[in-house]
DNA sequence: TTAAATTTTAT
DNA sequence: TAAAATTTA
């Protein structure tokens, strides 16, 4: 059919053929080409990690397959540009449709927009629907027709909503394929050959692909989720539904899972099922918790930087490498907190129970700016979701109106007893506590020198003493948050008196720009971990990046890293650190003045701030081990905070005191915009 | 039955 | 940590 009329359907994170509505619109149009982009440039910060990537490798080739015995196949885009790359598509092949599946990150809420408006310009009919949420953002709001800014009211609302949502779309009997002869596809690169080494032991657990997606939901379906209400709260336990790495590339759609467990909900309520009730409510409300993360950043698009509550913006984070690099490592001191960084550097996973306790600790103990922890669970989990993770980070870190209090800290080792009672998900993951018993396993800092040396365990030497004492922690917090209302106040003061006004709404270059980001830092790691009875590597292991200029530090650092049962690892525990000494507080707040005052400066803040922090601490306590082994050289992770919000820094985009930024801020248009765009799938 | 003690769980 | 839910005397 040369050049006929046809239709390109346009995948991204919908990887799935059946419930696809864009694929089924493509299909009863006639002709369809199926077509891939790969420009990962383009999410700037948030370009895939290595685990990540490896997933999505499988997962297309598995639609590719299922294309193929459909009638046609996947073509593949090597790309820098999206939009163009679709052009492209539409020239060789004479397309004359683009169909597409709507995402709400703030990076494809703007790409979208513009593919639109581009490929009408070009004589394309464009349409675009829903496939990832069972009811559209726009569609849920409160009485007054306002966005929900609470999780339990929106939830609550989309519960009731007057009409239930689209029942999933059957796959295509068969695909009538458009003409690609002249349409060539580009080998897709997911990995380098240290990648694929370390990526070996993930096909073990895992398998992409929509239909294995499917397979793993009726598995969960029929099994675990009986019981999900009851195991849910056990480290290892495997009684998740391990769907969310599938949800996230959209191997399996919301619409389809809630279908399957609503006719469980009523098979179990008829029954009088009551752990089948409360079990089915639960694992709804976290399908729900997903879907309210779209709902967030699509009424908030920088929710994935910076905090709905304006005033934790003033908040004096705890710049600190030293502090960052020894939970990366899993070497705080604190076992279950430990433990759960090393699984997740060996697996690209964590329990959700885990993945709080390790957030919390990062943000409430060691007072780390939240934005680092959220880029290094970007980097290194299996299904990093950027609107699931900053809502998690966010809730995590008080930042939310209805997020955990802020001044709450909470104590890993009783979070120990209750999550891993026995201590085996500890021992599992580190090996070095392997012998410590069971009373001891979550504190071992109390334990008896009789008992540790039976154990073998020497801290400060194969086993870190806690980096931060819990105490000191809460006494630090306080301070902190008297500096940041201090700070709050003084703001507020500036901007009546007229001082800053105007500021936030003065920059309008380059919206969507994020600090350059540099290849991941690589971590060269022969570390033992007698986990699945395997030696594991830890190669290429994935840590935030860092900025261009300070690349060279790179080797210096990571070379030494985490050797966890040598003997060679001793001198990288982070040790002397005085817990009664406050650590180095970051300039943040001088910098974000700085970066109002000069907008549009946010590269050049960056830099400086990265720089002026290595140098300081290496007076520091807490940085002894970067000045003994890292060559004065200090590999500086850029914060995103810098980037993009900051220029907003005087505009209200308080979740507390508006609903939504976007109405009030005309230099957010492509955004309005969007919301007309959106309706009209 | 009520009130106190306890356990549970946070988006 | 603190509010809510549940158990106990």
């Amino acid at each position: 059919m040369a050049g006929g009329a046809c239709s390109i359907v346009w995948f991204r994170r919908d990887l799935r053929v059946e419930d696809n509505p864009a694929l089924t619109a493509g299909v009863r149009a006639g002709a369809v080409v199926a077509v891939f982009v790969w420009a990962p440039e383009e999410e700037g910060h948030y370009q895939p990690g290595r685990v990540s990537r490896w997933w999505l490798k499988h997962s297309l080739a598995h639609l590719d397959s299922s294309l193929r015995s459909l009638g046609t196949c996947l073509v593949t885009k090597r790309s820098s540009d999206s939009v163009s790359s679709l052009l492209e598509v539409v020239k060789s092949t004479g397309a004359t449709q683009l169909f597409f599946n709507h995402l709400y990150d703030p990076i494809s809420l703007v790409r979208d927009h513009r593919a639109k408006e581009v490929l009408t310009a070009h004589g394309v009919a464009v349409r675009s629907f829903n496939a990832d949420l069972l009811y559209e953002p726009w569609d849920v709001n409160d009485a007054q027709g306002r966005p929900f800014t609470t999780f339990a009211a929106f939830w609550e609302r989309c519960l009731s909503m007057p009409y239930d949502p689209e029942a999933p779309l059957l796959p295509p009997k068969r695909i009538i394929s458009g003409d690609v002869t002249s349409c060539h596809s580009d080998q897709l690169v997911f990995e380098d050959d240290l990648e694929k080494g370390s990526n070996a032991l993930l096909a073990r657990a895992w398998s992409p692909g929509w239909s294995n997606a499917d397979k793993a939901l009726t598995t969960f379906i029929n099994g675990p989720l009986l019981e999900y209400s009851k195991n849910r709260r056990k480290a290892d336990s495997a009684t998740t539904s391990f769907l969310s790495p599938h949800l996230h590339f959209g191997e399996v759609s919301v619409r389809k899972v809630f279908n399957l467990v609503r006719i469980k909900q009523v098979l179990w309520a008829n029954e009088g099922n009551k752990a089948g009730q409360e079990s089915v409510n639960l694992f709804l409300e976290s399908i729900g918790l997903r879907e309210y993360s779209r709902y967030l950043s699509f009424n908030h698009p920088y929710s994935h930087e910076r905090p709905l509550l304006g005033h934790l913006k003033f908040f004096p984070w705890v710049v600190d490498e030293g502090y960052f690099k020894a939970w990366r490592q899993g070497r705080t001191g604190y076992p279950l907190v430990d433990a759960g960084m090393r699984e997740l550097w060996a697996t690209g996973w964590l329990h959700d129970r885990i993945r709080v306790v390790v957030s919390s600790f990062f943000v409430k103990v060691l007072q780390l700016p939240w934005r680092w922890g959220m880029k290094y669970f970007w980097d290194t989990l299996l299904d990093a979701d950027l609107e699931s993770d900053a809502l998690g980070w966010q809730y995590i870190s008080g930042t939310l109106p209805d997020g955990r209090e802020f001044d709450r800290i909470d104590n890993p080792q009783f979070e120990g007893y209750k999550f891993d009672p026995h201590g085996e998900y500890v021992r599992r993951w580190l090996p070095e506590l392997a012998r410590l018993p069971t009373d001891w396993i979550h504190h071992p800092w109390n334990a008896p020198e009789s008992v540790l040396q039976a154990a073998g365990i020497e801290l400060g030497s194969n086993y870190p003493l806690p980096i931060v004492g819990i105490d000191a922690a809460k006494d630090r917090l306080q301070e902190a948050l008297s500096e940041m209302w201090q700070l709050e106040a003084a703001s507020r003061a500036a901007i009546e008196n007229g001082t800053e006004e105007g500021l936030g709404d003065s920059t309008e270059a380059t919206p969507f720009a994020f600090p350059q980001d540099t290849p991941m830092e690589e971590n060269v790691e022969p570390a033992r971990i007698n986990a699945p009875a395997t030696t594991r590597r830890y190669e290429d292991q994935m840590v935030p990046s860092m900025t261009s200029s300070l690349v060279r530090g790179v080797h210096d650092e990571t070379s030494s890293d985490l050797r966890t049962s040598e003997e060679g690892s001793r001198a990288e525990v982070p040790r002397n650190v005085n817990v009664h000494q406050a650590p180095q507080r970051g300039t943040l707040n001088q910098g974000i003045q700085q970066t109002v005052r000069n907008n549009n400066s946010f590269l050049q803040f960056n830099l400086p701030m990265g720089v002026r922090n290595a140098e300081d601490s290496t007076d520091s306590s807490t940085s002894s081990s970067r000045r003994e082994r890292d060559g004065g050289v200090v590999p500086v992770w850029s914060p995103p905070a810098s980037s993009y919000s900051e220029q907003f820094i005087g505009d209200e985009n308080d979740i507390g005191t508006s609903s939504s930024y976007l109405p009030r801020h005309p230099q957010s248009h492509q955004i309005l915009n969007w919301r007309r765009l959106s309706q009209t799938g």
